[in-house]
DNA sequence: TCAAAATATGTCAATAACGCCATAATTCCT
DNA sequence: AGGAATTATGGCGTTATTGACATATTTTGA
């Protein structure tokens, strides 16, 4: 991750732990984020694939319209377990953006 | 995700949905409740092998022993972001397990 | 262009997840 | 056996995440 990505991802509300402030992201918080970010693009791109609205999908997952939005920009509040349910109900295959 | 499978995670304190109280759980929630176990599994493997206690890797993710205690008995308080924080530091590959 | 649909942003209360502490239960070692 | 180390369980105050709502902004299509 390099300077660049990360001054975007303080924009939007990102905090990083006081080992960190001045240096580099550690390995495991950069992991973090990537997954983040891929969980992000999978959601969305299956989103679009399937012409679902972020309406639809909040209420299939019993969600709201404003989480999803957030969620899909890259919104901190939201966890790897929500990207996840999301994932599910968007995108049959969760495994397929680890491989 | 077999029934017998599901009276042990209720009796864990999990709870499912309206729409799966007297139905089977939908492929989401299997899935979603397999990727905890499998996480579950992992990461108390990874620190058997490396020999580390509950305590150690708890300092290390600035977490608590009893935290990790419930995570790895599956107590349903611990979500995918803690277990793949943990996972993060007691071992360098998060991808492994999703081969 | 203009209205409708879709997406984005801000706020807030309610809930879930958390760290922490005490203590019980289990495992390990001599 | 029995003491030390490790793991398990329960409770509690605090923080993070969430759904819901209002409203702004952007995109779409006739």
């Amino acid at each position: 991750m390099d300077g660049k990505n990360r001054k975007e991802l303080e924009a939007k509300g990102w905090v990083f732990g006081d080992a960190s402030d001045f240096l580099e992201l550690t390995p495991e918080e950069a992991r973090f984020i990537d997954l983040k970010l891929a969980l992000r693009a999978s959601i969305k791109e299956a989103r679009a694939k399937q012409h679902v609205t972020q309406e639809e999908l909040a209420k299939a997952m019993g969600s709201s319209q404003s989480r999803i939005a957030k969620m899909e920009r890259g919104n901190p509040s939201a966890s790897v377990d929500f990207l996840l349910r999301a994932l599910g109900m968007s995108n049959k295959q969760i495994s397929r953006i680890f491989a």
